[in-house]
DNA sequence: GTGACCACGC
DNA sequence: GACGTACGTGGTCACA
């Protein structure tokens, strides 16, 4: 364990005290204005408390100080109100993101073991003014570490004054020499120098028109301020004369503001700060509660991964279950199903853990999974559980023909709504977020890569009944937190309901048609052998093509062909530059056409032919339904939403997608431009919403109202600029984006959108709103209350901040798209067995459905569906579903 | 194992 | 004027 020490005198030669001196409040600024306005789960912002506390590690390793004190300024006025009143003001008030932070510094310091003091009426600059006086008088070594250049007046032979630069990542030590060679002045000539030119962020007036080079200049060529004064008659230049004799007074007035007086009243002494360094126990909850987590390791503590010690977990009683009785199971209850970290499809259970309101216990797998009783329990929907992944456990449980019912609470998602950024699929991990640090991680339980095992069973009941505990905790404090948000609804009525729905479609699968996949891989590998082979023949040389180093070296040093772009590591070969160059070599297109089809082989033949039970010939997905920003779902093992549908060749995969049962259809419905009739409606745009009214063609539309043209004057062109304008809008893009999606310039582009913009004031000025809304509330709602918080939207970072803000209007957008859909698919499921129909929903791909139906029910599906989808959410616009079937996915088109 | 690069979908 | 620009998943290469 890494403990911060004081070390040992070298040689035993005992050294000077050497004191750090802290500027408390001006540290805090600087780290609150460099870092973007980070928070913690709490929604506590701790942007400057992190980088105070980097700093403030970073001094400790760096000086290995005897002493340390932290000042900070005391109130809002001090002893210098008395000599102006107007001293500070102006000053724009600290932020209050800011000063909520200091009770956390100051909580910090006190962790640390490290001295604070503050005193009534006199500034840190004070403070740190007689301490480093004090301490220089006793031969000691001063270190002052501020972001104010005012306190270089402080630097003596024993005293050193570091400033913060560019943020508070750099910093700069200025002795005696250092402040000679930047200002060519001694340190109390600084003093002078302020006098002269005052200093606006301190509303200190100095003498108006006189600025650093020219205070510099007659203190250099007088000595002081005084004498400055005292010798206005030999200063050049009438203006600048007239300017010193008016303002004499002032003058003097401003020095003795900037003044740090080496005798303020303190009652510390220096033995007052004695550091003996940190103690790590000290620091881990504090970190741990303010989501430090990357600074954990340099204190010396836990990642998340790693166990966590036996010290610091209180021990956990827990009975093994040798039958399973009412007290067990009973309701509400925590319920975990272990299965081993990733693919639960077909998994072993390893065991099943509950706690109550009785006790906690442990159930071996094999008992439960062959219990009448354990299955009735779980089937009983007025049984309450509370999971984390209801997902998981109703698809592991499924594979045993036990469906699980009566999930009330589900921990990953519901920490997902609260805060799309920090979810995740380990319990140790969001539990830890919310202050429950005895639970171990995933990957330190059963290991990672190829050291991953299942262990021993006395690890593992433990491990399980540790998290169905902390799932027990939280629920009611997560509850809680949604309804405050005015989230239960999104999380009750909407996400809970689809896991379970997500669940069977994933048991289910969609069936594969193996022979014709493997017929296309043949045929694809023999044309890429013989593409390969022409490759190397036009190049001259046998090299990888897939290999983008070497294919660089190939065309733009062997072949000499214009280097377009280039990367981090090399030349770039992507298709954009590819394609600029098809022209110019015959080499180019076959490169294409290599790159095309070897994409197919390796992802989607093989990849997909690895993944297929080799029993049943189908792929069974899992949806992550708690990843996403913006709160749409992603696909996994395989990834089911990208099957190829632009190009021909890449299409014909879907022909192997195909229905389960002989003679059934696949049926296929899909969104008609859902992400706009979403922004019509949450615009309230005029335009936008009677193109939809009108049920026109929404990018004909576009181009018609950004070109001014009638619509039998909208070209191709003009109509592929407008949908991808539309495009830009939808997903967010920018400026550079578009010109990139366009290969127009950015200017072109920026001219675009503006014209945009204008044609749909309405469209601007719900961008306009949702950015300030932003700003204000930290956070972007969608219409059923799906939150995604943009703490970057407020920092002065400007790409930061500009990514932000486009997220900011699209999430809304993209969001409420995901909400619509997902609402359709709970109700589709509910519908289907209300109707008894047989018919099956497999998938989703963001705006689609895919079914397998029956033939005799095609009729009755091709009218329920578009029905219920369109009506999932009323909105001001009419919803429209296009609908297709065939005998394959490639055939539902 | 990890990062860079590339490519597929929405 | 620079900054480095939708979100995902997954394959391959080349490095350690």
């Amino acid at each position: 364990m890494v403990q911060y020490k004081q070390k040992n005198r070298s040689g035993g030669i005992i050294l000077a005290n050497k004191l750090v001196l802290i500027d408390g409040n001006s540290i805090a600024y600087r780290a609150f204005f460099a870092l973007p306005l980070l928070n913690n789960d709490k929604g506590v912002y701790t942007n400057a408390v992190y980088g105070f506390t980097t700093m403030l590690l970073r001094i400790l390793e760096d000086e290995k100080p005897s002493h340390v004190l932290v000042a900070f300024d005391a109130g809002k006025t001090t002893f210098r109100h008395k000599t102006f009143e107007e001293y500070k003001g102006g000053r724009q008030k600290t932020p209050s993101e800011l000063s909520e932070q200091f009770p956390l510094i100051r909580q910090l310091l006190d962790g640390f073991g490290i001295k604070r003091y503050e005193l009534e009426s006199y500034e840190a600059d004070d403070i740190i003014g007689t301490l480093s006086k004090q301490a220089a008088e006793g031969d000691w070594v001063v270190n002052v570490y501020t972001g104010d250049k005012d306190l270089l007046q402080l630097v003596t032979e024993n005293v050193k004054v570091t400033l913060t630069r560019k943020g508070i990542s750099e910093v700069e030590a200025y002795d005696l020499k250092q402040v000679e060679e930047r200002y060519g002045l001694t340190p109390h000539q600084i003093i002078d120098m302020k006098g002269l030119m005052g200093d606006p962020s301190d509303n200190i007036p100095g003498v108006p028109g006189v600025g650093e080079k020219t205070a510099i200049k007659l203190i250099k060529q007088f000595g002081s301020l005084e004498q400055t004064l005292d010798s206005i008659d030999q200063v050049s230049g009438a203006k600048l004369k007239e300017k010193l004799s008016e303002n004499k007074e002032q003058a003097l007035m401003s020095k003795e503001l900037a003044t740090i007086t080496h005798e303020a009243p303190i009652e510390v002494s220096l033995e007052d700060s004695v550091y003996k360094g940190y103690e790590p126990e000290q620091l881990l909850p504090l970190f741990k509660d303010l989501g430090f987590n990357s600074l954990l390791e340099r204190i010396g503590g836990d990642t998340g991964q790693e166990m966590v010690s036996e010290e610091e977990k209180e021990t956990i009683e827990f009975e093994e279950a040798k039958a399973l009785n009412d007290k067990i199971l009973s309701s509400p209850a925590a319920l975990i199903v272990e299965t081993t970290p990733e693919t639960y499809h077909r998994a072993p259970v390893n065991g099943l853990a509950i706690v109550n309101e009785n006790g906690k216990f442990y159930i071996p797998g094999d008992l439960a999974l062959s219990s009448p009783e354990f299955k009735k329990w779980a089937e009983d929907e007025s049984k309450e559980k509370y999971v984390f992944d209801a997902k998981r456990a109703y698809v592991a449980l499924d594979w045993n023909d036990i469906s699980l019912q009566g999930v009330k609470f589900d921990l990953m998602i519901a920490s997902y709504l609260l805060n799309p950024s920090d979810s995740g699929d380990d319990v140790a991990v969001i539990a830890k977020r919310y202050g429950i640090h005895d639970t171990d991680g995933e990957e330190a339980v059963y290991g990672k890569g190829a050291k991953r095992k299942v262990p021993e069973i006395s690890v593992l009941s433990e491990h399980m009944v540790r998290k169905a505990n902390s799932i027990y905790v939280l629920q009611e404090k997560l509850t809680n937190e949604l309804k405050k948000n005015e989230q239960y609804e999104l999380f009750a009525d909407l996400e809970l309901p689809l896991s379970l729905v997500l669940g069977e479609m994933e048991t289910t699968g969609v069936k594969v048609d193996v022979g014709r996949l493997q017929a296309m891989g043949r045929e694809l590998t023999e044309q890429l052998n013989a593409l390969e082979a022409e490759i190397h023949e036009l190049a001259g040389v046998a090299f990888n093509i897939n290999s983008p180093k070497q294919l660089g070296e190939i065309l733009f040093e062997k072949l000499n062909l214009p280097p377009i772009k280039k990367t981090k590591t090399g030349y770039s070969t992507s298709v954009d530059v590819l394609e600029k160059l098809e022209g110019k070599h015959e080499i180019i297109r076959k490169i294409l056409v290599y790159r095309q089809l070897g994409k197919l082989s390796s992802t989607y033949i093989e990849g997909l032919l690895k993944v297929v039970d080799q029993q049943t010939d189908k792929i069974h997905t899992r949806f992550n339904q708690a990843l996403t920003q913006t709160g749409r779902l992603s696909s996994t093992e395989p990834n089911l939403q990208n099957i190829p549908i632009r190009l021909e060749a890449g299409r014909k995969i879907r022909q192997a997608f195909v229905p389960s049962t002989p003679g059934w259809k696949i049926l296929s419905a899909d969104y008609s431009q859902i992400e706009l009739r979403v922004l019509a409606h949450i615009s309230q745009d005029d335009n936008l919403m009677e193109a939809f009214k009108k049920e026109m063609d929404v990018h004909t539309k576009t181009a018609m109202d950004v070109f001014h043209v009638e619509m039998e004057d909208v070209t191709s062109q003009m109509r592929r600029h407008a949908k991808a304008v539309n495009f830009g809008i939808v997903y967010g893009i920018s400026d550079y984006g578009l010109s990139q999606s366009l290969n127009i310039t950015r200017k072109e582009a920026g001219e675009f959108i503006e014209q945009y913009l204008k044609t749909f004031p309405g469209v601007k000025e719900y961008m306009e709103s949702i950015v300030r809304q932003a700003k204000q509330d930290g956070y972007v709602s969608t219409l059923m209350n799906r939150r995604r918080y943009l703490p970057e939207i407020t920092s002065r970072n400007f790409n930061l901040r500009s990514f932000a803000e486009r997220t900011a209007m699209n999430t809304p957008i993209q969001g409420t798209a995901a909400d619509i859909i997902k609402k359709a698919m709970v109700e589709m499921e509910r519908v289907l067995k209300e109707e008894k129909l047989e018919a099956l929903m497999l998938l989703q791909v963001h705006d689609e459905l895919i079914f397998e139906v029956p033939e005799h029910e095609i009729e009755k599906l091709s009218q329920l569906v578009p029905q219920v989808m369109e009506s999932a959410l009323g909105l001001d616009v009419p919803l429209k579903v296009d609908l297709n079937h065939g005998d394959t996915w490639y055939d539902a088109k």
